[in-house]
RNA sequence: GGGCAAGUAGCCAAGUGGCCAACGGCAACAGACUGUAAAUCUGUCCUCUUCGGAGUUCGGUGGUUCGAAUCCAUCCUUGCCCA
């Protein structure tokens, strides 16, 4: 399979400017991908662009990821209903550096290798042209009434926020990317999300009056979920590539709550399983979709993928204990599996008020489980508490001694998966 | 600078003098069902509450009125048109 059948087979290509494919097949190609400097770390919305320029280093082309330090000053309005936020520069400067490292995971950058991965950031060049000049060179050559009709740009104006003067000039700015990557880097491909459509054709069309050159470009689909909902949004919010923000243990759970629609599509676009064996995942998938292996498989690859085998061990593991812990009765539960239980929020209580005995309610809200006694009689009344494992739904139950384990943990649930450790004091 | 629209809870959006803490949808949270899913159904969803209520909201500020998200004035913000 060439890179394009393969991508079209993995459903990660969205439109392709005709040539693209001779191109490719025509010599060694230098592509790259912009990615915006808005945290300090990758999403895993940015896995797809990663895995595109990994996709294309195995076929043996060079890739290019470029790192948008003047872009990210500005904006893009693509995808975006309203005006963004300015970052300043200091943060900018430690986004790039934490996305510099992340990318350095995944692409071959050894200078050896005739396709070694190469980093670059358009601060680089746009720091010192100037404003004048940059009209000169580069709005000269573009229409307004070209720019204008970009989807991005006509949603923004028809829509009632309006767009201002600097996001609309972003789409120039990418434009201009690409062809000084066209002109000092030999760059004659650029690849994106769809939403990039309208600025890479911008790129191209100015290569093509400026340079009078031919240069390329392909999109994948935006990654969505089959409910509607965002994809890579989990109840703690983003989900994130750099384990700090997001632990190998939340990530692979993120993979492995996929829905069955979800992890089809999935499984092609994030592994790199071959066409056999993912068929194969799926038919068994089919007969038996409680043993969840495509979620195991789809969960397990990608977490090797970004934090290596070691994380993917400890995702595993905590995964394990956690998952045998909540099945299992408290009696059977340890001093120790009650202090080394992942995910679970712990303090401290007056050992007086519980041996004095406490409602239910006030007792949850004084703890912080719930932020009121008003939410906390809420959340008994709908069956959503456990004490010990037991279900609490009478908002006039009290809490004693006697409830303690080991005579000094009480352990209490809200909803599935929230835990709670109470240690009397 | 002139004219015209609009600004309502996290988001979208109804309400145009009392029946309004404000219809509806989305998102979120919990429950049932289940495969640690999805879909579906149920409850909650401004804050606090002794569950009887109490308090603070409808861009800001003043005003009219017994009573305002709703009327008036003014200011701010946004969009459209004209200069």
């Amino acid at each position: 399979m060439t890179l394009i059948e393969e991508l079209i087979w993995r459903g990660m290509l969205q439109d392709i400017m005709p040539g693209t494919e001779e191109q490719l097949n025509k010599e060694m190609t230098s592509a790259y991908i912009g990615f915006d400097p808005t945290a300090d770390s990758l999403h895993i919305g940015s896995l797809v662009p990663i895995l595109l320029l990994v996709h294309l280093q195995k076929a043996g082309h060079k890739p290019i990821a470029l790192i948008g330090g003047a872009t990210g000053m500005i904006g893009d309005p693509s995808g975006k209903s309203e005006e963004r936020n300015l970052l300043s520069r200091e943060q900018l400067d430690i986004n790039i550096a934490g996305i510099r490292k992340q990318l350095e995971k995944h692409l071959d950058f050894n200078p050896g290798l005739k396709n070694s991965a190469e980093l670059v950031n358009n601060y680089d060049w746009f720091r010192d042209l100037g404003f004048i000049d940059f009209l000169r060179d580069v709005g000269k050559h573009i229409t307004v009434n070209y720019m204008m009709a970009k989807d991005s740009v006509k949603k923004r104006i028809e829509g009632d926020t309006g767009i201002s003067y600097t996001e609309f000039a972003y789409q120039l700015m990418q434009g201009y990317d690409y062809y000084w990557l066209y002109q000092h880097k030999n760059c004659k491909l650029q690849m994106g999300g769809s939403d990039q459509w309208g600025n890479i054709t911008t790129g191209t069309e100015l290569i093509r009056r400026k340079a009078g050159g031919e240069a390329f470009a392909f999109t994948c689909p935006l990654i969505t979920k089959a409910d509607g909902g965002k994809f890579g949004k989990t109840e703690k919010g983003n989900v994130w590539l750099n384990a700090e923000r997001t632990t190998s243990y939340q990530f692979y759970q993120f993979w492995f709550n996929a829905s069955d629609k979800d992890a089809e599509k999935w499984i092609k676009i994030f592994t790199f399983l071959s066409p056999e064996e993912i068929n194969t995942l799926l038919d068994r998938h089919d007969q038996n979709p409680a043993a969840r292996e495509l979620q195991k498989t789809l969960a397990r690859e990608i977490t090797v993928f970004v934090h290596g085998e070691e994380g993917y061990k400890e995702a595993m593991e905590t995964t394990e204990k956690l998952f045998s812990q909540q099945s299992a009765s408290v009696e059977t539960l340890s001093a120790a599996d009650l202090e080394n239980m992942e995910g679970i929020i712990k303090f401290e209580y007056s050992r007086e008020k519980i041996n004095s005995g406490i409602d239910i309610v006030s007792f949850l809200a004084e703890t912080g489980a719930l932020p009121s006694k008003g939410e906390a009689r809420k959340m008994v009344q709908n069956g959503g508490i456990s004490i010990n494992r037991n279900k609490i739904n009478d908002i006039a139950h009290k809490i004693s001694s006697a409830d303690l384990l080991y005579d000094t943990y009480l352990l209490i649930q809200k909803g599935k998966k929230n835990y709670y450790l109470l240690k009397a004091r």
